[in-house]
Order: structure tokens, then sequence, then C-alpha cells
DNA sequence: CATCAATTTTGAATTGCGTTCAAAATCCGC
DNA sequence: GCGGATTTTGAACGCAATTCAAAATTGATG
């Protein structure tokens, strides 16, 4: 009897439609303006029936976060996969981070405000398990990339853990993502391309963790060579900017 | 005539305590659920009172937010003048950052979802001045100690700007009070003392940057003596905990 | 193909909360 | 202690999220 699951591959297809709209509705005109109603008469249903799907208008908005986690998740899976050094293994984190931002730039609008305590906290108890849940597969990417790192010699870990070692690259990506949409705060600073920069502090901060073989931050020849040799070697289909 | 400014002078008080008062209702009971008619009955002004001082909700988080930033300038502008290797102020401004943290604990919760597009287009233009005003000295504080530790030779920029270099170890501090407070992500990660593992983070950047005199990263105890150096000798009257 | 119970969809009605504003109270100079 | 200006008040308003009873659709059955 296939009625049961055609009807659940509709109902998924629709939860893709709702999600898809809410997206657009948002880059047309901000997260501050997205209203249920409005979200409704585009998606051509009923308000109603989006509450089949969402709880709440914060359910709904991590639903968002957590689709977007995955494909954040594609990315570090390449790179996880990727044959290369583990130091550059890991800088291509970094990149792949960079190039996920420019393909999705409204993710971190919306995330940042959806992992808020205020939209967290109304947003369902499985919703946020789900989110969890597709967060996980980011930090065992990193960590493996740590442990692989550590059995090939090229990095100590001076008593960390592997996790406690990713937590630094991650807390400055993230931080750099934080500034970056937190408006006006990197205006003040004449920052030019806060992501390229990131790539740089990412290569320093690896450095001051002995990860071999070092780079030399100065140069940035280097670093660009290398931002486009993982483009090309791990995201060859993800990004056509030069 | 001291009847005007007498009333500025209430007019001010009012508003700290409407501030306070806030504060409080959100540490009892959460971000989510404050609410400007309960917020009122708690100062005992009527709720168009509230709004003589904040043209909104989303106002009235910002200019917490910007309280906030305040006193946080205060801390780093205790870093700035005091007399130490430039290596150690900077450090200590992660430890400052650590100490800011532990005295306002909700600090960060407000301020994440203050400066979300969504709560910062809903703010006042002035408002949001104004917390841009009280956060540029923070930048200077942490320029100003990268500026005298290249003119002492303890560092080379490498073709970064002051503010480049700064951005990194903004951004590290910032991804940590991240990470620390969107819950669930780093109880998987097994991280014990997020804001020590920051500042041992701190210590790996700079030493990333050749920033003289190197530390060893592996030497917590070394660390910790530091930490509790800066403690004594700059926060003396700040952080009565061990 | 008609029937009908179960399921799904609908959108007007409800609700809750932020915000407003006319009326009441207070202030202050004369 | 008078009267205009200023401030405070809180009931009323409005908006948008959410609900839920009624309508529509579905699909199994004879």
């Amino acid at each position: 009897m296939g009625t049961k699951e055609r009807r659940q591959r509709q109902f998924a297809e629709r939860e893709q439609l709702i999600l898809d709209r809410s997206r657009e509705l948002i880059r047309e005109s901000g997260l501050l303006n997205l209203q249920m109603s409005r979200l409704a008469e585009k998606c051509e249903y009923a308000v109603g029936t989006l509450y089949q799907h969402f709880a709440s208008k914060e359910d709904l908005l991590l639903a968002l976060t957590t689709a977007q986690a995955q494909e954040h998740t594609e990315l570090f899976r390449r790179v996880a996969e990727w044959k290369a050094l583990s130091r550059e293994r890991m800088f291509a984190i970094g990149v792949a981070d960079k190039i996920f931002v420019q393909r999705n730039p409204d993710h971190f609008r919306i995330s940042q405000f959806a992992l808020c305590e205020v939209v967290w906290h109304a947003a369902s108890p499985d919703r946020r398990e789900d989110f969890l849940a597709a967060c996980q597969p980011i930090g065992r990417c990193v960590a493996s990339i740590v442990e692989d790192a550590v059995s090939k010699g090229d990095l100590e870990l001076n008593g960390l853990s592997p996790q406690e070692l990713c937590t630094g690259v991650w807390a400055l990506c993230n931080g750099t993502h934080n500034l970056v949409h937190t408006e006006g705060v990197l205006e003040d600073f004449a920052i030019r391309d806060a992501y390229r920069l990131m790539c740089q502090h990412i290569q320093v901060m690896l450095n001051g963790f002995g990860w071999k073989p070092l780079a030399d931050p100065g140069d940035r020849k280097a670093i660009d060579k290398l931002m486009e040799k993982i483009k090309k070697e791990v995201f060859h289909d993800f990004c056509c900017d030069k």
C-alpha cells in the first residue's frame, strides 16, 4: 500500500516548499518582516497548514537553520575525505566555512537569531534535537582531522583533547561570522575582506598549535594559492567565483 | 535655576531603575518572558512611562547591552593602562573578557539577541549609535596594545593592520561566548571550562603571531599563574573568586 | 460509482502583548 | 493659589501569532 508513503512524500515536499519560500521572503524583505500569514499566502496554503509542519514561527526558523546546517555538514565531509596533508585539511575547514557563507549569505543572520535563547526555547524540543543532531557530524569531521594529524606526527596536543583544540578554530570562525553580521562593528575597523582575514588567522592559530608544516603568515600569496587549490580540488562544483 | 537639572537627574535615575529592574526580571524569568507590562509593574510606573525612555522593547534591550558594554570598556581600559609586557597585556584582554562574563552572566544572552538583525533594526537609530560609540573605546584599547607591541619590537605585523590583528583575538573571544551560550553545542564536546580554554587559545594565537615572549602552550600552570597575576594586579577589586 | 468515516485543509475568530494617546495629575513660575 | 505647561497614567487599540470548528478531500468498502 503506497498510499501512505506518497502522503508522507508529499508532506515532506510541502515542508521543503515552505522552507524555500520563507527563505525567499526573508531575502526579499528581511527576517524582521517575516509573517506567517504572508508566508502562507506565498506558499498558497492556509496559515493553519503551516502549523501542521511547524509548531511555531520560531520552530520554523530553527528548522531553516537546521536544513542549512546539513549543507554545511556536506562541505565539511568533503574536506575530511580530501586526500591531503592534515594541516591543509584543517585549513580547508575554514575555506569551507567561507564558501558556505558566500553561498548562503543570509544563513548566518537567521541562525544567529534562531540560536538565541529567545527563539531556541520557543522552538519545539524535537526541532532542537534535530538541530543538534545535524551539527554533530561537523564536530566529528573536524575532530577526525585533528586525530589524524596527531597520529601522523604533524601535531602535538599538549594536553588538550582533539575537541578542545577544535573549539579554538571553531570559535574563531564563529566569532568572525558574528562580527561580520553585527552591523557597524567591523566598519569602524576598516576590515576589507573579513573572511580572507579569517583564513589568515586560522593559519596563525594552526602555527600557534605547532601544526606542521608551518605556514609563513606574512605570505599572502601562499595563502591565496592554497585557497585556490582547495576550491579547485575540493569544491570545484560549489564555487564558480574566482 | 536648578529645577531643570533636577528633573534631568531624576529622569536619568528612573532610566537606571528601569534598566536594573529589567535585568532582574530577565534573570528571574528569562529574556523570553520579559513583558513591558510586567516590567512597568515591577518598576511601579505605568507602561506609558517606560515609553518615555525607550522607543520600543527592542530599544530597551539594546540600551541594556550598551550599559553593560560600558562596564566592559572599563575593564579593557585598565588592561591598556597596566604596566606590563605587551604580550601580557594582550593576554589580559582575554582575562578581562572572562571576568566580565563571570560577573555578568546574562550579558551575553541579552547582547546576542539585541545585536541580531531583528532586534537591532527595531531599536531606534540613536540607540544604535550609542551602542557603537560605547564599543569604540574597546577597539582602540586593544589596537593600542598591538601598536605598542610593534613599537617595542615584540611583534611584527606581517602586512596586517593593528585592527586586522585584533580582529583575530576578538573573533576568538566572541566566538567562544557564542558557543558557550548556544545550548547543547559544547555539551557534546565535553569542554570543561570554556573560558579557561579560551585563554589557552589566545596564547596559542599570540604565539602564532610570533608575539614575544612566546609562551609554552602546554604549560597550563604558567597560564594559570599569569591569570592569577592579572587578577591580582589589574582586577583586584573586581574578582573575589579564587 | 455511491457512501461514509477518517484525515486534511481552511481562514475567520481568538489571544496576547507591544504600543498609543486622551484624560488626569502634577509641577512650577508668578 | 492660579493657570498653563509638562508628565504620568492605563484603558483602548492594533497587529500578528496561533487555534479550532467547519468544510473539503481522500480512499477504503460494498
